[in-house]
DNA sequence: ATGGTCGTTCTACGA
């Protein structure tokens, strides 16, 4: 089973390159975020048309979260059960696929480290660890994949010493990067590839993306379950060029499972 | 030279 994350930056700016990337790479299962529509905007017909069944999470203008899949797609749940209140923006869609559950999932950015948006991002983790805490274990066939805004490491970032007292390095969030991990969960990418220099987004200016400036916060993140089950992973880095690219790529990862197909 | 873009939407703001 192929399984796929792509921060899209707007699927209306994007939906060429979208349907394009989908006829040529052809996943069994597709998480986008920042798709920046409504529920009633989202093009379910286009994709269906491609044979995918879709899942979509929004509100309109900012973020957005959807997950297609050609392995079924079923119990289909948005934001957080976790005891608390409603997450007021759309930036976690979770539902079954071939027997995999799968969250696809818009970390919130945090702007800078004295902003309130910082400290709702820090809660914004802590509540998806309570999530998984309560209804899932990690022997279970599931993957939390997408936008983590957050590098795990300095080198997921192409200058650290760029980044001192910015969001995405900073300690705390790596530590409630850490708590959602422990929970259970492997970066099968990292595990794979130890290498420096591998990164997921580039800046849409100063040519970053040629100047090879990224950062590595687009990842899976599998159960241990399904971790094992992992055979290969790959950004397609491809996909940032060319006419009206996303600013990010799309990551990909290869599981030895067997498809459960939909009944 | 230490910036440089692109998305939303309509004038800045978010990333």
């Amino acid at each position: 089973m192929l399984i796929a994350t792509w921060n899209v930056n707007s699927l209306k700016a994007r939906m060429p390159r979208v349907e394009e990337w989908i006829e040529t790479v052809q996943p069994d299962v597709l998480c986008m975020q920042e798709t920046k529509l409504s529920d009633a905007q989202f093009p379910g017909m286009a994709f269906a048309g491609l044979g995918y069944e879709s899942a979509h999470h929004g509100f309109g203008q900012w973020n957005g979260v959807a997950i297609l899949s050609k392995v079924g797609i079923g119990d289909v749940e948005c934001g957080f059960d976790d005891g608390g209140e409603p997450d007021p923006d759309s930036r976690i869609i979770w539902a079954t696929c071939g027997g995999v559950r799968v969250a696809s999932v818009y970390v919130p950015n945090g702007r800078t480290l004295d902003d309130d948006h910082y400290q709702y991002k820090l809660a914004w983790l802590e509540r998806l660890r309570l999530h998984l805490d309560r209804h899932h274990t990690p022997d279970e066939l599931l993957v939390v994949l997408g936008d983590w805004n957050i590098a795990p490491a300095d080198i997921d970032v192409w200058d650290p010493r760029k980044f001192v007292g910015g969001t995405h390095v900073s300690q705390p969030e790596r530590d409630a990067l850490r708590r959602v991990m422990d929970w259970g969960l492997v970066d099968t990418f990292r595990q794979r590839y130890p290498d420096p220099g591998l990164y997921s987004y580039w800046d849409y200016r100063a040519g970053d993306f040629h100047q090879k400036r990224g950062m590595r916060i687009d990842y899976l993140l599998s159960s241990k379950a399904l971790a094992e089950l992992n055979r290969s992973d790959l950004v397609d880095r491809n996909a940032r060029k060319g006419t009206k690219p996303s600013d990010h790529a799309p990551v990909l990862s290869w599981f030895d499972v067997e498809v459960q197909e939909p009944s």
